[in-house]
DNA sequence: AAAAAGTCTACCGGTTTGGTAGGGTGTTTA
DNA sequence: TAAACACCCTACCAAACCGGTAGACTTTTT
């Protein structure tokens, strides 16, 4: 399960973007509009600035705001810079691996089935940035071919 | 990640596929075995037990066995029986489920990548047994098909 | 110089994790 | 029938992690 660290974390990376070319956006604001603790929400943001995915600036008209456009950061690089690994072992894990001393890996039928959870996980982190993270209308009334048959 | 309860119960479910119709095995065995510290052990397997994974016997000769074959028990079902939820947020749980208050899953993007990746995991998990968990050999000198060739 | 807004360090209570201790209970066998 | 065997149950515990708070400090703008 994500952290609530992790889980406020997106939620402001989504008000980000959001509002992303349209300037420095306050914590006060995100914390607001997204119900995240004040204090807990400027950890994570100095954080997400400390690891190169926010920039921000100070004094009046100042505030946080993505560094990169949106499409450019991964979410699993988001998810990895919070929560950690990705794998659901270390000896599974392509960031943070490490040995587990009581099994052989060549052997070992439930490293094999956590390889395998993790390909499909990262096929489909590795594949989505924060740009897919905003609201797009999942049941359009009309399709997008031929809206009237 | 899996707690070490989660990843001992699969080492332990792992030696007990391995003596399946061997009749019951001891915990003082498998902890030995499997390097498991055994008190921690007795509670694993016991709520293995008390779950309808395993059954035990008392007294000489007693000890631990599944209670039905390897091929019948999924990984997901064990995964949930110790560390809870598979999805990674609860308003993507299947099996956990609950609302998250700040968001509209509607139109929350995140929500839509996690069910991806639930449902990815899920395709696994789901799909693979305790059977799996036991050595078989992933790199066969010869091929299964024309091995001269 | 004052106000605005992020930065930094430190702390803290509650829960979870990963165990340990020790006696209780049911079974088998001598 | 009693000893040996092996699981069962309750309780406890330390360390780590999680989620959050406090407050003073620095930088920038007006």
């Amino acid at each position: 399960m994500l952290t609530k660290k992790a889980y406020y974390a997106f939620q402001a990376l989504t008000h980000l973007v959001e509002k992303y070319n349209e300037g420095p956006v306050l914590i006060s604001e995100i914390a607001e509009e997204r119900k995240i603790p004040l204090k807990f929400l400027e950890n994570i943001l100095l954080h997400l600035k400390n690891t190169g995915i926010l920039d921000s600036k100070k004094g009046k008209g100042g505030g946080y705001f993505l560094k990169n456009s949106p499409s450019e950061i991964k979410i699993a690089k988001v998810f990895r810079l919070i929560d950690g690994p990705i794998a659901m072992l270390p000896c599974v894990s392509l960031y943070f691996y490490q040995r587990c001393e009581n099994c052989n890996e060549k052997f070992c039928g439930l490293h094999d089935i956590l390889v395998e959870v993790r390909d499909a996980t990262l096929a489909i982190m590795e594949n989505r940035t924060l740009a897919d993270l905003i609201l797009r209308d999942k049941n359009p009334v009309g399709g997008l071919v031929s809206p009237e048959m």
